[in-house]
This record gives structure tokens, C-alpha cells and sequence, in this order.
DNA sequence: CGGTCGTTTCAAAAACGAGTGAAATTGGTC
DNA sequence: GACCAATTTCACTCGTTTTTGAAACGACCG
């Protein structure tokens, strides 16, 4: 076995490295759970990130008693949302699996795929959640009613809503850039904004 | 009863109204589920909010079909995070609930909160992750080891991901303010930065 | 090809969190 | 100070989500 490609138990055997990583594992999973993400998934992505190599899948189940099931599903989903990469080694059946080590690219990901995934479909059903003045005012036009007050109300409500996230969203969009995130500049913009005088 | 006091039926009998307020609180209560907020408190919040007038804890129960346990529980949860506000009527023994109608405010509120209950504690936890070179290297400095490699590249990480939430958590304070959020000033900054020139 | 190793799928179990409703408590009233 | 209405609490139920583990699958190797 090569020297340069150390096994698991060549490379940990460190308890003080092995438990301060133990605590970053159980943390992230523990904030994932609060903020809707699988525990285990959160887990496997802390020990990616944290250990900062490459793993095999055993590697991960054992280190992290997790099943096979959960490890394969998640690394799939780890992957798919380019949290994770994945690599084939020749000469090696087994595949390897890496976290990003850029918190900054790490962070635009997450931004992206919230935006793509609960922004925009929120901003879309909230348009449907207005009293479309045609809509249900065409039927009844012939009374001469104007517009009931409790319409004109809830729509303005709406409108506001929609607004501020829309605006909530350009900034995302802002941040993210139009073709892939940059994260120097983004890093410098929020440094800018943090610092900006009282 | 005065007429200035009307009940949910008196009011509410507009069949477009209050389904578009259903669309809403509908939507919204889902997106509470994703962002790890329960579908209740969310719909509760959802309705106070686009209702936009005063509603008794019984009123609440009827119209979303919850019970008086998780109306309790979840006015209470809300009038603690600021985000509803409860009054007491002279002559009527019921507490009145109302929603903050000013989005700007509400987002800041929220913010503020999560800043509070999450982003902190993460923060003092994240320090705890460390590999504190003081203390596992005390007892064997005789040794004349230099710190491990792996030791201080684990410590950077952690520093790395301390930085980017200290700077997170830096930006929401600005956006807050030091004595409370501000609004306006808080609408235009987001505004600049989702206007800048990419 | 057949065997081996690794991955994926999926049905079932476990764990978790939300919601209920009856009982206890509170607070106001006569 | 006893009663009544409203609110709060909490042990339990219910539904969902997560995790498991075994079986199916697929790819690579000799």
C-alpha cells in the first residue's frame, strides 16, 4: 500500500484531532435538525468537511455508525447539490467522496439552491394568493360596486409581502451573480456591508 | 354589541376573501414546515397578518380548526418572539391577538431572533471545536513536538468557518441596529445592494 | 461468463415532533 | 372568598420523517 495514500487507521489515531472533530460532527448535525436538514446528512458533510480528504463510503459508515442506505441516499443528494464531490480512483472500485473546502462556495451553494428551490416557488404562489380584481369582479360588475375595501386591503398586503420578498431575492440574485458565484467579490460585499458605519 | 366590534361573522362572509386568506395561510404554513417553523404557528401567524384586524384565541381555533392547546402554546410562542401582539379590552375578559402589518418590521424580527437563539450559541460552540493548543499540549510539551500538522489544519477550518458566521451574524447586527431595527434605513441598504451594478 | 465488490433501492422500524384535549391553574367578578 | 370563564399545561396520540438492513442491481476483473 502506498505511503501517500493512507488508510483511515493509519491516518486517526490522534483521540484529541479525532474527538474536536467529534464535536464539530455532532454540532452541525445538531444544527441541521433545526434548520431542516437530515441529521446524518449533516453529519456526513461535517466529517467531509472537517477531516478535509477524501472517503470511501465505509470509511464514512464507520466512523459515523450510520447504515449503508442512509451513507449511499445521502452522499447521492450530498453530490447532487454540489456539497459534496465525488471522484473515481483507477485501479479502485470504491469511490471517494470530498467536501468543498471554501466556506465561502460552500455558502453560495446553500444560497442557490434555497433561492431555486423555496424563493421562487414562494414568489409565484404569492401572486396567486391576491384577489385577481377580474377575476371574481367581472361577474358582479353590473351592480356599480367599486371594489370592496377588504379586497383592495388584503391585496395591498399581499403586494407588500411580495415585495419584500422579491427584494430579499434580486439580493440573493445579486450575490450569486448571473453566471456562478465569485466568492472574493461576495465575500468582499458582505465584509463591506458588516462594516459599514453605525 | 357595538357595531364597531364586529364578529368573524359579521365580517367575514366574502367567499373570494377568505379563500384567497386561505391560499395564504395555507402557503405559508407550508413554508414553515421547510424552514423548521411549526405549520400551526406559521398559520396562525399567516392569518393575524392578513386578516389585519384583532382576533380572539376562539376565533382563531374555529376558523383554522386548531386546538385551544396549540392556539395557546403558539400565541404565547409568537407574542414571545414579538412577531404578535396580544391586548387586554377592558369589560371583556378574552385577550385580543394582532399581527405586526409592517413586513419590514417582521423580517427584522425574525431575524433578530434566529440571530439570537442560533447564530450566537453556533458561534461559542464553534470556538469549543477548536483544538485548544494550550491544553492537549501542555502535558506532553516536553516532548519538544511542534504542534501537529493535522491539528493546525483542523484549527483553521473551524477558524474559517467562524469567520464566515461571525460575519453573518456582523451583517444582521448592522441591519439591525444597535438599539432596535430601523426600517426605512434597513430597506434601503438591502435596496442598494440588490440595485448595485454587477 | 461467473464471482466479487460496491452501490442503490425499498419496505419496515424507529425516532421525532406536532397536536390534542382534559385537567389544573389563573384571574376576574359578584 | 367562592364561583365562573378563560387560559395554560402536560401526558398522551398521531402522523411524518429518518434510518435501517436486506435484497436487487450493476460494474469490473480474472
Amino acid at each position: 500500500m502506498p505511503v501517500h495514500s493512507p488508510t483511515s487507521d493509519a491516518t486517526e489515531i490522534d483521540p484529541a484531532l479525532i474527538s474536536a472533530q467529534d464535536r464539530l460532527i455532532s454540532l452541525w448535525g445538531e444544527m441541521g435538525t433545526h434548520w431542516g436538514v437530515p441529521r446524518s446528512m449533516a453529519e456526513i458533510h461535517a466529517l467531509l468537511f472537517i477531516a478535509g480528504r477524501e472517503f470511501t463510503a465505509d470509511e464514512i459508515i464507520e466512523r459515523l455508525s450510520v447504515s449503508r442506505g442512509t451513507a449511499s441516499m445521502t452522499l447521492r443528494t450530498l453530490v447532487e447539490w454540489s456539497m459534496v464531490n465525488r471522484r473515481h480512483h483507477r485501479g479502485d472500485r470504491r469511490d471517494r467522496y470530498s467536501a468543498e473546502q471554501d466556506v465561502w462556495k460552500l455558502f453560495t451553494t446553500v444560497l442557490r439552491a434555497r433561492k431555486r428551490r423555496e424563493f421562487d416557488p414562494l414568489l409565484e404562489s404569492l401572486r396567486v394568493c391576491r384577489i385577481d380584481a377580474d377575476a371574481g369582479a367581472a361577474s358582479e360588475r353590473g351592480t356599480g360596486d367599486a371594489r370592496p375595501e377588504s379586497h383592495r386591503e388584503h391585496d395591498q398586503r399581499i403586494e407588500r409581502m411580495i415585495e419584500l420578498v422579491g427584494l430579499l431575492d434580486a439580493v440573493a440574485e445579486r450575490l450569486l451573480g448571473p453566471q456562478g458565484p465569485r466568492s472574493e467579490e461576495l465575500e468582499a460585499l458582505v465584509r463591506a456591508l458588516a462594516e459599514a458605519e453605525q
